[in-house]
RNA sequence: GGGCACGUAGCUCAGUGGGAGAGCGCUGCCUUCACACGGCAGAGGUCAGAGGUUCGAUACCUCUCGUGCCCA
């Protein structure tokens, strides 16, 4: 057992206690393992990634509640693995061979996804070995890919499958378009911003009298193709103006007003244009009218020569331009106002989305929706916090189809083939005859992650019957950010309910998204990022945790800033001293029973009986995954208790004469010490894990902390009579201390103080404690107070001590000093006696409660009296 | 426009129907033999504002103001 070094080192330890709980294989679980099963499947992040703060969080969270089910006995797994990320990825590489000078098409589909495949090869999965620097402990063995060949057959197999049963259907509708990826995207892939764009009114003409009606639109190119005019049925303003027609400005047609209720009489002028084509109200505005649909633009969002000459060829942001002027050349024109609005982003490449009729692959999702939201309502599925049910349910009840179908070439491609005449088969087979050509797009990537919870555990097929899914699946907890509820959880449920009729999860637990210190969202243009590596590689993985979820709320976005992340640091330093000084002081001593309760210390059923109370709330807390109540119990009873308090007290014993209470001492010490690394080491794995094979001798391998038990909590401890006397013992040791602040006498002077009571009284009884812990040359007991004049008195919980200042101490700053906290007890008292004073208070508040108010009037009276009468004593002193 | 949060110390946040808390920051003192990545002590808050319920509100209710998120 060697000394420690003075201060903790993470990267001394780090690497290796990994590689070795590796080597162990304590990460890797059988289904047939002992223990209740448990199971976590990693949220699979993007392979072409590398891990952000975010990921840490959510990582750190699996692996504390991995970590701790472990060694709860559980037959715990977690399984790792990465998402093929279809655009994101395909991005990537299209990037790199644009820098070449080429593109994919020049290259040929095949070609191109062998470079994607050699890309995946090279530098994805970088994500997951980073995952290892932080300590995850998943089941590297099981590691899977959303686009390998079991979860491919698993992709295609539900693609068939729904489409036999109806739910899977191609149809020409209106879906949103990124032209800079050239690729239907699905309505959660478009993120709404608020921008600050213009409304532009202008006046269409009727076709067969003067005047016009005036519209107002923010995309004005989308004029080119309006087919018709909507107002509200009720509009008194434009009753007679419905089933008139007007005639296009620039185009040689003319259309109708109609009437629709979806019409806001309030906006704008009360008249709509109604573009069916690139809207989706207007798209349903012109179903419900039967009105022509007329597509302006091409994949690249260059207008068609629909429009008419002088637009053709034109981009759409240009044409908003020149519409806008050949409006105003028209004398069309009415205003252009600014306008806030909110725009559709491509969420992978930020280009304004355009809604567009198109020919795609949707999934009809009412049905799977209904089971997803019964087994939200049912409780089945547990959301943590509850907060986020509603809005989940809310959006499960308003969903509608889902495009699946993209225009790349990075994903599962569609298993449709279309025949000669224009059949259509959708095949488990690949469909090899002349003349069928299988379908070009590939498959949402969500379409795959969706089947991740249990194509993980080998589920190929209904029926699949693998000894993994019966163990593991369904999986315990999921967790993500709520932010993926809609896009990834929501799907989950609703496919796992469909496909293996139970839930894929019993509880998701949501945290929030990694802000900086001021709750900003990390962007790099903002230069506000924090990179978890940096800080895992200047403060340890350990300290990276925990201050992670010291901030992590569930549910509630989690500030982070470096010098917290220091903070996080200085525990872990402060635990390894803790144990430094113990390690060298045990003697040898392991932890084992405690001694019987008659050997022990007061200080002893203090620190036990605090123990088994923090014990108990991390319990609760993660019971409600309560990450900064779990990390601040534990953090406060190490620092502010065992170390600033329990360390201190049980120094007596431990450097003392009397061997049987030195080894009391170190029994108890080391069994509190063993406990804590315990109920540590989800939380900080590394640091806890290096200490206890010190303090236990454990050789490593599956000799470990991360398979030791985790701890019963021994209700035995709990000793409220202990906790209370312990705490008078504390209140004194503090006033001593602050008497010597306030009184400028230096820390190190030794002085005697007497303290006013009898022989039993708690403070009597441990007086050699208390000289100790306040660096006092003695503490008498004497019967009572003296009144002299230069003898200060110090007020504590319990009762009061009494020190002969001579030689001590300054009387002016002293009667300064005591004027205020005079004045201080005068309010206080103050209040109490306008409570008392009320008749309702005293009539009407619980008798305790009327009581301690009582109790505490007299307290004061006496601290009033005695402030009083020191401060006459001490001005004789003058 | 609809829905949901939130507004507590300089900053970021806990908290509870009955004596205002933490981390970081700040001030003073201390090279006390586990730790200066430390110890001891301290300053700092009409708990957004107004009204209501109550004997009593920072907490429960209503409104106002402000902030954020989701959806249309």
């Amino acid at each position: 057992m060697s000394d420690l070094t003075k201060a903790y080192d993470p990267a001394a330890v780090e690497a290796e206690l990994y590689d070795d709980w590796m080597r162990a294989g304590l990460f890797h679980a059988e289904p047939d393992d002992d223990g209740e099963p448990f199971s976590i499947v990693i949220p699979p992040p993007n392979v072409t990634g590398s891990l952000h703060v975010g990921h840490a969080l959510d990582n750190t969270i699996q692996d504390v509640i991995i970590r701790r089910e472990r060694m709860r006995g559980r037959n715990a797994v977690w399984v790792p693995g990465t998402d093929h990320a279809g655009i994101a990825t395909q991005n990537v590489v299209e990037r790199a061979l644009a820098a070449e000078g080429t593109d994919r098409h020049q290259l040929g589909r095949e070609a191109f996804l062998e470079r994607v495949w050699r890309f995946k090869e090279e530098s994805g999965g970088v994500i997951l070995q980073q995952l290892t620097k932080l300590g995850a402990s998943c089941d590297w063995d099981r590691e899977a890919f959303t686009f390998d060949a079991p979860r491919s057959r698993a992709v295609r197999e539900v693609f068939v499958s729904l489409y036999e049963q109806g739910l899977i259907y191609r149809g020409n509708r209106l879906i949103n378009w990124c032209p800079r990826c050239s690729t239907a995207l699905s309505e959660i892939e478009v993120d709404h911003e608020e921008v600050t764009g213009e409304l532009v009114r202008f006046t269409y003409p009727f076709a067969d009298r003067e005047g016009g009606i005036e519209v107002a639109t923010t995309r004005a190119e989308t004029m080119l193709g309006d087919s018709a005019i909507a107002v509200h049925p009720e509009d008194a303003r434009y009753r007679d103006h419905v089933g008139r027609r007007v005639r296009h400005p620039f185009q040689d047609r003319v259309f109708e007003v109609v009437a629709d209720p979806y019409v806001d009489p309030e906006f704008g002028s009360g008249a709509v244009k109604i573009t069916p084509a690139h809207d989706p109200n207007d798209h349903e505005i012109g179903l419900r009218h039967d009105l022509d649909v007329i597509d302006i633009m091409d994949d690249d969002a260059i207008l068609t020569d629909v429009v008419g000459e002088r637009f053709t060829g034109l981009d759409r942001f240009v044409a908003r331009r020149e519409v806008k002027a050949a409006l105003d050349e028209a004398g069309l024109l009415v205003a252009v106002e600014p306008h806030e609005h909110a725009v559709g982003h491509c969420s992978r490449c930020a280009t304004v989305v355009e809604p567009r009729l198109s020919l795609q692959w949707f999934v009809t999702m009412r049905p799977l929706a209904e089971r997803a939201a019964d087994a939200v309502r049912d409780g089945r599925v547990r959301f943590v916090p509850a907060s986020r049910t509603t809005s989940f349910l809310e959006w499960l009840d308003n969903l509608h189809d889902w495009c699946i179908s993209r225009q790349i070439w990075w994903g599962h491609r569609i298993p449709a083939w279309y025949g000669p005449d224009g059949e259509i088969r959708v095949s488990r087979e690949d469909v090899d005859e002349p003349g069928w050509e299988q379908d070009e797009d590939v498959l949402d990537t969500w379409f795959s992650s969706q089947l991740w919870p249990f194509t993980v555990f080998g589920w190929e097929h209904p029926g699949s019957d693998t000894p993994e899914l019966a163990a593991w699946y369904p999986t315990s907890t999921l967790v993500t950010g709520y932010d993926i509820n809609t896009f990834w959880v929501s799907r989950m449920l609703m496919i796992g309910l469909w496909f293996t009729d139970d839930v894929p999860f019993r509880v998701v637990h949501n945290h929030g998204l990694v802000r900086d210190a001021h709750g900003k969202k990390m962007s790099k243009s903002f230069g506000n990022v924090i990179d978890p590596l940096d800080l895992v590689a200047k403060y340890g993985a350990d300290a990276t945790r925990l201050a992670l979820l010291r901030s992590a709320a569930p549910g509630t976005d989690v500030p982070l800033a470096e010098e917290w992340v220091e903070g996080a640091r200085r525990f872990a330093n402060k635990l390894w001293n803790v144990a430094g000084f113990a390690l060298a002081n045990l003697a040898g001593v392991r932890p084992g029973p405690l001694p019987a309760r008659a050997e022990l210390a007061l200080e002893d059923r203090w620190i036990l009986s605090r123990l088994a109370a923090v014990h108990r709330d991390v319990e609760a807390a993660y019971q409600g995954y309560d990450w900064p109540v779990v990390t601040r119990g534990l953090y406060h009873f190490v620092w502010d208790e065992l170390a600033d308090w329990y360390l201190e007290a049980v120094k007596p014993r431990i450097y003392g004469d009397d061997d049987v209470a030195a080894d009391v001492a170190r029994r108890v010490l080391a069994v509190v010490l063993d406990d804590t690394l315990r109920l540590l080491h989800p939380v900080m794995p590394f640091v806890t894990e290096s200490l206890w094979r010190r303090l236990t001798g454990a050789g490593g391998g599956r000799e470990s902390l991360m398979v030791a038990a985790w701890p019963e909590p021994r209700e035995g401890d709990v000793d409220d009579l202990s906790e209370a006397a312990f705490a008078e013992l504390r209140s004194l040791v503090t006033e001593v201390n602050r008497f010597r602040s306030q009184n400028h006498v230096a820390p190190s002077k030794r002085f005697e103080i007497a303290v006013v009571g009898d022989e039993d009284g708690v403070v009597a009884r441990h007086t050699a404690l208390v000289a100790s812990l306040a660096t006092l040359s003695g503490v008498r007991v004497v019967d009572e107070a003296v009144e002299a004049p230069g003898v200060s008195t110090i007020v504590y919980a319990g009762g009061q001590a009494q020190v002969d200042l001579a030689g001590l101490i300054d009387v002016e700053a002293e009667l300064s000093r005591l004027d205020r906290e005079l004045t201080r007890a005068r309010d206080d008292l103050a209040k109490v006696e306008g409570k008392l004073a009320n008749d309702g208070f005293v009539t009407r508040a619980p008798a305790d409660v009327v009581e301690r108010e009582r109790t505490r009037r007299q307290e004061l009276g006496a601290v009033l009296s005695q402030l009083e009468e020191r401060i006459e004593a001490l001005r004789t002193l003058r």
